[in-house]
DNA sequence: CCGAGATAGTTGAATCATTCAACGATTGCT
DNA sequence: AGCAATCGTTGAATGATTCAACTATCTCGG
């Protein structure tokens, strides 16, 4: 399968320009999102190539912050909006790989809370750290980094 | 298979705080991008799901601008990051559903020249409005959006 | 308390997407 | 003319995804 990007969106093309003028700033704003998105795709292949790790088991990885509450399985499946189904399957390759721990929630014995090991963590900070220092946005004077930053968790709804 | 984002990136997940303060902004920023990636993702695969299209099918149709040259297959497989056989597919696709013809490149007949058929550039406009006002992006006040505007075409070297 | 229904995870079958290796057609070079 | 490279195509193999069924556990009303 392929998550993209390790998920990041394959929509790479040239976005059409707005015929109205009162169109064209967002419409010129989803063209440079996704480009800005495929563009850090591209630099994650490399290292997922390098990791031998797909796409959807880098995504899942990602969305494992250790430094943030374990996730339930049925909560990493809503986050990644596929099947939980497909998060066994995934779950099972991490954890074959020694990269993942399922662990009994002990509030609920029903519920698998995925743990990454220590090589786990590790393999996922590499790939942040890539994602981070290879996106275009890096090249940007601090400055421009502080303003985008803003914009973004505006727009994002953080504070 | 899925080419997220249409194929926008599925890592949604939350990132890391860097623990050095001269990281931290860049990895708020990766953190930042890709939330933005997910949540255009998720608007867009409910347009997919209405059009029954598949992210890749979606990704395709976006690089393929009406108003830009026509692409060779195998150009948009490389602007897809994938197998020419995988366009091979995406094309058979598009075409039995009427979105896409191939025509024969009369400078050169090896080549086969992607083009959508009008229905498909209308199914095609409307993934790219969906993108345009569907993204966080389009909540932000003008003078915001051209803010953005000019930081992301720096960041990707346009102009 | 306890049984009905909901919820978490797991499994297996089916489908779709992706790649790889091989092939035929066309081109370019010399 | 002929060799090598390039483009698209095909088929086999793999990988990812979903769906439907199943088990285990929890919850809540009676």
């Amino acid at each position: 399968m392929k998550l993209s990007m390790v998920g990041v969106t394959k929509y790479t093309g040239h976005l059409p320009a707005a015929n109205q003028v009162s169109e064209s700033l967002i419409y010129a704003l989803a063209e440079l999102t996704f480009e800005l998105a495929n563009r850090t795709n591209a630099v994650i292949d490399e290292l997922l190539a390098q990791l031998d790790l797909t796409a959807p088991l880098a995504s899942a990885l990602l969305h494992l912050d250790p430094s943030a509450p374990a996730l339930p399985m049925r909560e990493l499946a809503s986050r990644l909006s596929c099947d939980p189904s497909t998060v066994m399957f995934l779950a099972d390759r991490l954890e074959e790989r020694g990269l993942l721990q399922r662990r009994v929630d002990p509030k609920n014995r029903r519920v698998r809370l995925l743990v990454l090991t220590p090589k786990g963590a590790r393999v996922r900070g590499a790939l942040v750290e890539r994602m981070a220092t290879g996106s275009p946005i890096a090249c940007l004077p601090v400055r421009d980094q502080q303003q985008l930053r803003r914009l973004l968790a505006k727009a994002l709804g953080r504070q």
